[in-house]
DNA sequence: AGGGATTGCGCAATAG
DNA sequence: CCTATTGCGCAATCCC
């Protein structure tokens, strides 16, 4: 069950499982990076994060309930062998030319060409960065979750050496105040015995 | 930034945010099951749910290091407008007709029938629960590191109520013996006052 | 400019 | 039969 040990290893390991910044380009599987984020960044990493891109419905999506019938969007297979529909924001009319430089729309943009080497090339490297990317993600959030299970089973802990500590004190208390009873009715009357 | 309010409301949406088990099929939004699990069932929710389904890499995807071009599978064009490529676990011969029925390998499958209404319709069904799905799923992972950050706010605050108690207690302690000190030189001379 | 890293999406296989 | 999950490739985008 790996527990016990208590916080250290599995913190250790969540907090180096976030991303402080891009790293190296090599293939290199070992990527021991040693970024260190505070806690604002982590949460911020997959909260506020949305990428402001030029996906109509991304707000929508992270605010829930983005799944029923949004949009078609994928009905008209007129697409010429290989490359699968996608969603090319039907809803926008021709603003491109007026829009400001920053927001320009893609503009034919070189003229992919298709099933090309160089096309090839390009789409599976993105495939294994994409790969890594997701086992990465992956793997961060089970270290979320055996980080939040790790803290719940302290917080146990902690909560119950509390009570440990209370009840301990409550004794002491009492045993004090008898104490200053017992003092106060030997200063009152004199010794009873002895 | 919504912390304060103690463990509660946080822990809580986190805790209904794991499946129980499955649920109604209808397109209702609010999804508000009422579902509970204990900490074993969180956490292998994601760790050991590898489904042994028939991919030859999910246990290396889960140990790590499962991007590096594993296998091209990829390369070869040759499939007819729409559907891309698709790994078809070429390594396997022709046993079907020998397992046994349960094992049944896909034969053909009543022909899927391509881009038929039925399809298309089946399609867009499967969009709209995937959708679903990872909406669900972001939220998950949301809730689970809010919840670590409580937990870890928590823990902070639990340390220092240690850390107060006990020395709290210490001071007690030192009364107390310092009483006992005194109560034994009363004890054993007479009052030097009084 | 260019390349890896992220991410939303659709597809298909599979679990339930 | 259905929906829910999940791995994957694609494309857009982000981010050095």
């Amino acid at each position: 069950m790996m527990s016990d040990s208590r916080v250290s290893s599995v913190i250790q390991e969540w907090v180096s499982s976030y991303p402080g910044q891009g790293q190296g380009q090599t293939l290199n599987p070992s990527n021991q990076s040693t970024n260190q984020m505070s806690q604002m960044d982590m949460l911020s990493y997959s909260q506020g994060m949305i990428r402001g891109g030029a996906d109509d419905r991304v707000a929508e999506q992270m605010m829930g309930l983005s799944y029923l019938p949004y949009t078609p969007s994928c009905l008209t297979n007129t697409s010429s062998p290989s490359s699968t529909n996608h969603h090319q924001s039907s809803t926008q009319q021709d603003f491109s030319p007026f829009l400001l430089p920053t927001l320009r729309a893609p503009v034919t943009k070189r003229s992919i060409s298709k099933d090309s080497a160089e096309y090839r090339q390009r789409r599976e490297r993105n495939n294994i960065a994409v790969r890594k990317s997701r086992d990465k993600a992956r793997r961060r959030i089970m270290l979320t979750q055996q980080r939040a299970l790790q803290l719940q089973e302290d917080n146990q802990k902690l909560q119950m050496r509390i009570g440990q500590l209370t009840q301990e004190l409550d004794t002491l208390k009492h045993i004090l105040s008898q104490r200053h009873l017992q003092g106060a009715e030997e200063g009152a009357a004199g010794e009873s015995s002895i």
